[in-house]
DNA sequence: TGCCAAATACCAACCGACCGGTATCTTTCA
DNA sequence: TGAAAGATACCGGTCGGTTGGTATTTGGCA
């Protein structure tokens, strides 16, 4: 990722950090503090330095939600690479990198993100459809009802996180994971 | 709820088409589409009614939220009326609420809306503030670990319907919903 | 019961702030 | 030296909100 240390300008750095900052202001204010003017400060750079590197405020958002689906694909292959029994393979790795995150965040660092990119028809469209497209490459391990189950319930688990940023305690999150990869393995 | 018909001012009916019409430009073009006068065209009136019933913008979007939970816990309480068995009584309720009204709905009418007051973190504690009491009432009877697994997937099923608003069908909701109202049973 | 002031309901016009985006110029690096 | 990277300055549009006024309704009193 870093190119040689001498150089001045590192452009790929830059662009990483206007994505961070989107991120971070989103999930810390909500996506409608995510304005061009707050991400370039934020990002210590001017707007015509954003607008080099994505060519409109809808590139810059798309590009948040892709690095995001990224870095969970790649934790949830390497969850999977752990995993000997082929059976419910997908939906333990899924389990299981959701709820450590939770666990691990307090409360997670993507979650209220995540959920952000929900409440724009386009974002969740984009969204959607890759998560469709990964439950739909491990049809042959995890297309059981009690695996999906099992998935939708981490889901609900990261939703539940979300609301109580503030509120009480998460009910004990390990004792909720050991019982959804349970419900892998049964039947 | 009607006043006497032969008034030309029903401020009551006013109010009410503000909130319904900012519920339904928020579901159906996201929550950034709600603008003040977005909402005021929507609804036949000036910018000036509206602010002669809410103090401000804020204020409206909290009369929608507050209006989708109302109707949220009457359904609940309503399905609840119907169950003669106390334990898991408020688990059972919630999820054939939730997924009966995905059934129906068809993605659910509610769906976006909900999901699009999680984006702003204001209305993320309202909501959160809400599903605690909800819960808590119902401690005694509701507060074992396979309950709340059967509502984390009743919420992970709600998320699921609206991230393929446009994909694929749905798979199978109803076997879904005997499955959990089944694991609210058991042990 | 009829009347009239006060309160309520609503409207039209307007405002400053800030939004996303562009045009243009300067700096930096290969 | 020329292309990429970034800065400065600016624009039209729209946002939430206010102001000042006009209808309508209401409640108290004769």
């Amino acid at each position: 990722m870093l190119a040689s240390p001498r150089r001045k300008k590192q452009p790929e750095l830059v662009r990483r950090a206007l994505i961070d900052c989107a991120a971070k202001l989103a999930l810390e204010q909500g996506l409608a503090a995510v304005t061009v003017q707050a991400v370039c400060e934020a990002a210590g750079v001017t707007k015509g330095a954003l607008f080099h590197h994505f060519a409109n405020k809808q590139a810059l958002i798309e590009g948040v939600v892709g690095d995001l689906m990224e870095q969970m694909g790649s934790n949830i292959d390497a969850a999977m690479a752990d995993d000997p029994e082929p059976r419910g393979r997908y939906t333990r790795a899924y389990v299981k990198v959701v709820l450590d995150d939770l666990m691990l965040n307090h409360g997670s660092q993507w979650t209220a993100l995540y959920v952000s990119t929900l409440a724009a028809p386009s974002l969740r469209r984009m969204t959607g459809e890759w998560l469709a497209r990964s439950i739909e490459r491990h049809r042959a391990t995890d297309d059981e009802p009690h695996l999906q189950v099992a998935r939708l319930a981490a889901d609900g688990a990261w939703l539940a996180a979300l609301l109580r940023d503030d509120g009480g305690p998460m009910p004990d999150l390990s004792a909720l994971r050991e019982r959804l990869v349970a419900m892998t393995r049964k039947i």
